[in-house]
DNA sequence: AGCACGCCGACT
DNA sequence: GTCGGCGTGCTC
């Protein structure tokens, strides 16, 4: 007998563990490690992967597998194994790592109906009713018909069945395919014995006795030039048969890009360059942190890293931050290396999705240029890893899997023995440390191409000009800029740290805050609909005409939006034509990119934007670049929020004067002596290393020591506060003298959708057993999560502390 | 996660 | 006496 052990779908702490079913006799061989498969699983029908198979199971009375959902191998055997690590690393269920690895069009969706088996006269007039002239109702008419109670008493009587399905998401393409199912003796025989004149017919059985699986029909025809009524004949004498089996589908038409050819390498990249392509030649695992100010030229050192890659017959995988997959880098790959590239991003639909991703299954394509869970891409024959902007917060996925795209890319660069490359101009400090220890190979690329100067900054300190009576959002010198850069006919981008209208609402007499019911956290003002919203639970409220503490009439919005800059730009300014991005105006699919079209064919002066216009930009004609209020982040109850500051200033002021045009930056601050943003001013990434290493060692945050989070929620105040308090002492008990357990203390957001929250912060250098420890207190508070709805999550560092 | 099984209160 | 509430434990 042969059995296959299944993870099934079922998310829960009690299914985490392989199923065994035997294999049924005539799929033996046919199902493999790796592949998507409908079981059994009580009195439901899921689906499963296979991991493995083996010849016996030491479980006693196994089901049947019903059936395979996939023709091969969807996971292949490198990923099964990255599964359990990924279970181990970021201590999730294996169900979750494999599901994570697939694009979404994949995940199973179940339907459940309800058939009727017997005679319909048999039931009672109501149910006729619902039937109507069919015999299968789905399970929700049911409910909603109110039938559920009566057809559970037919059930028990077999004159109705419960049916269960797993349905695909998207749509395999099915077409007719042409297979013997005689043997080829058996074949030559009944060849002979064809009429003479049947040579047509004598053709197709040659053709089929040289293929071993069965042939696509269309195929057949046009390769023999045949009719289809030569195979009808050979499949009414029963020498053939014909199924429906599963195509791939054609990839779709792609845009055409312009062919781009290597360009001349500088002394630097020459430099840095070289010891990726050893790496690469010499199939040896190493990671290289490729440390270059903006506009030094990164992207061509991994295009051609890519190209030799390509050369020895390998793939490639780049990682590039969400918000950055700007057309601008898409077309910088697909100019070099063309239909070679696959590209996976947020903006695609989930069908869309999974057809790039069938590309790269199907080895289409060598490249994939993609957002953090690219990194799972189904190559076999990886030659380089690249993550670009590799500090990027959004690397790391903040829901289960809680992993790291930057950990996947090591591990996985292990596996194939190949090279990562980590670049950015601000290096998380993590990063930095470890090229500074060795662990990675440091590989810097000092100044800008053509030798440009970095653009010049100004700092503005928005205290002084409120003292000067200048009340408005934007300084003095920003808007001389300003107006300089319009009479020049040159471009400006100015940038501002956050989303909506205003960001909270306050009674200017009694300081009331409007805060959502549901969480402790004041309510965000949109103008679009008059609305204030929650960004948590997504509560929503008029705005209120009078102060409910107070009833003063004076309510004031506090806060900077993108809409109320614009709106302020437009008084001031009303000759400027203006492009505001953020969230609301680039939610369209492809607007982010027709929007930056319009700027660059210069439709407008001011790009007027968020986080999202901080990277990629290159346009020549931008010489300005003015950053509203550069303190935003800096006062979040966040370790990082120094280190996030620093970057961000750095890479809006890398967006000024890349090309001929000089740049100048303005930056407008509430804390002009805040080290971040003087060193960022300076762009002065070394001096801002030390002196944030210096208080991260104080404080004992990574680099220094590495953290987990463990936060408790749950409804009731107490109840949080008592499990937090069992946890950490737990925990605690279990950690060596070196590490340090912080807590039981409320998490920054003490309360989401009426549930409260708790949290326990374990900050530690080596604890070979935290992981196991970890398990273990998840596992004894098993019961609790499953019946009171208690809510322990665990991150491995994290990188959100709320 | 579902779902069945099973043991106690309010109804015809 | 039965219907149905949801606590408990299992799913190869």
């Amino acid at each position: 007998m042969t059995v296959a052990s299944v993870i099934v779908d079922v998310p829960a702490k009690q299914t985490d563990r392989p199923f065994d079913y035997s294999i049924p006799e005539h799929l033996n061989g046919v199902i493999v490690p790796g592949m998507r498969v409908i079981v059994p699983f009580g009195p439901r029908k899921i689906q499963g992967f296979v991991i493995e198979i083996k010849s016996n199971s030491d479980f006693g009375k196994l089901k049947e597998i019903i059936e395979p959902m996939d023709l091969t191998p969807i996971i292949n055997d490198e990923l099964l194994a990255l599964g359990d690590w990924l279970t181990e690393e970021s201590l999730c269920y294996k169900i979750s790592a494999y599901q994570v690895m697939l694009p979404a069009a994949l995940k199973a969706k179940y339907e459940k109906k309800i058939r009727i088996t017997g005679d319909i006269q048999a039931l009672s007039e109501e149910l006729i009713h619902v039937f109507g002239k069919k015999d299968i109702i789905t399970w929700e008419e049911a409910v909603e018909q109110g039938v559920l109670s009566l057809l559970q008493k037919e059930a028990a009587k077999n004159t109705v069945e419960i049916i269960y399905e797993v349905k695909e998401r998207v749509k395999k393409k099915k077409l007719k395919h042409v297979f013997s199912s005689l043997t080829k003796e058996e074949l030559i025989v009944a060849k002979e014995q064809l009429p003479v004149q049947a040579a047509k017919q004598r053709d197709v059985i040659d053709f089929i006795l040289h293929t071993d699986s069965p042939i696509e029909l269309r195929k057949l025809l046009s390769e023999l030039h045949i009719s289809s009524s030569t195979v009808k004949g050979l499949i009414q004498k029963g020498l053939l048969a014909e199924k429906e089996l599963e195509v791939y589908r054609d990839p779709f038409e792609d845009r055409q890009f312009a062919r781009t050819e290597p360009l001349p390498l500088t002394e630097n990249q020459l430099q840095a360059i070289t010891p990726i392509l050893a790496s690469v030649e010499e199939n040896r695992h190493q990671t290289f942190l490729l440390y270059g100010v903006t506009g030094s030229g990164k992207t061509e050192v991994y295009l051609q890293s890519i190209q030799r890659v390509l050369q020895s017959k390998k793939e490639a995988i780049v990682l590039v931050p969400e918000i950055s997959l700007t057309p601008q880098m898409v077309k910088r790959f697909k100019g070099r290396f063309g239909n070679q590239v696959a590209v996976l991003h947020s903006g695609l639909s989930a069908g869309e999705k999974y057809d790039e991703w069938r590309k790269i299954q199907r080895k289409e394509v060598k490249v994939v240029v993609g957002a953090r869970s690219a990194i799972f891409a189904p190559f076999e024959n990886l030659g380089i890893i690249i993550i670009d902007e590799e500090h990027e917060t959004s690397y790391k996925q903040e829901e289960n899997p809680r992993y790291h795209a930057r950990d996947v890319a090591i591990e996985r660069a292990m596996n194939h023995q190949c090279p990562v490359i980590l670049g950015s101009a601000t290096p998380s400090l993590e990063s930095f440390a470890r090229a500074q220890k060795g662990v990675y190979a440091l590989l810097s690329l000092p100044s800008r191409m053509n030798n440009q100067a970095l653009p010049s900054v100004d700092i503005i300190d928005m205290r002084e000009e409120l003292r000067d009576g200048n009340r408005s959002m934007f300084s003095r010198l920003l808007l001389e800029k300003v107006k300089d850069r319009l009479e020049k006919r040159e471009q400006i981008v100015l940038f501002l740290n956050k989303r909506g209208h205003s960001s909270f609402v306050m009674c200017r007499d009694c300081g009331y805050v409007v805060n959502c019911p549901n969480c402790d956290i004041s309510l965000t003002y949109h103008r679009a609909n008059q609305q204030m919203k929650c960004h948590y639970c997504g509560h929503e409220e008029q705005v209120p005409r009078q102060c409910p503490e107070c009833s003063s009439e004076h309510i004031r919005y506090f806060g900077t939006g993108t809409q109320k800059v614009e709106e302020e730009l437009v008084k001031v300014l009303p000759e400027a034509r203006i492009i505001r991005m953020d969230v609301d105006t680039t939610s369209r699919k492809g607007s982010h990119e027709k929007l930056l079209d319009q700027f660059q064919e210069g439709h407008a002066d001011i790009l007027l934007g968020t986080q999202m216009i901080a990277k990629g930009l290159d346009f020549p004609n931008i010489t300005l670049v003015g950053v509203l209020s550069a303190d935003t982040m800096l006062h979040l109850p966040d370790f990082r929020s120094s280190e996030k500051t620093f970057q961000l200033l750095t890479q809006v002021s890398g967006r000024a004067g890349r090309h001929e045009k000089e740049g100048e930056v303005v930056i407008q601050t509430y804390t002009p002596e805040h080290y971040s943003i003087e060193l960022a001013a300076e762009q002065d990434y070394d001096r801002f290393y030390e002196q944030e290493m210096m208080l991260r060692k104080i404080h004992k945050y990574p680099p220094f020591y590495y953290i987990a989070l463990v936060t408790v929620s749950h409804e009731e105040l107490m109840k949080v506060v008592s499990v937090t308090e069992k946890v950490t002492t737990y925990i605690r008990s279990k950690l060596s003298n070196e590490a340090i357990c912080l807590g039981p203390v409320a998490s920054p957001i003490p309360r989401i959708n009426n549930r409260y929250r708790y949290q326990c912060l374990i900050k530690y250098k080596r604890e070979p057993g935290l992981n196991q420890a970890l398990k273990k207190m998840l596992d004894q508070y098993q019961q609790e999560i499953h019946t009171n709805g208690l809510q322990i999550s665990v991150d491995v560092n994290p990188f959100i502390l709320m």
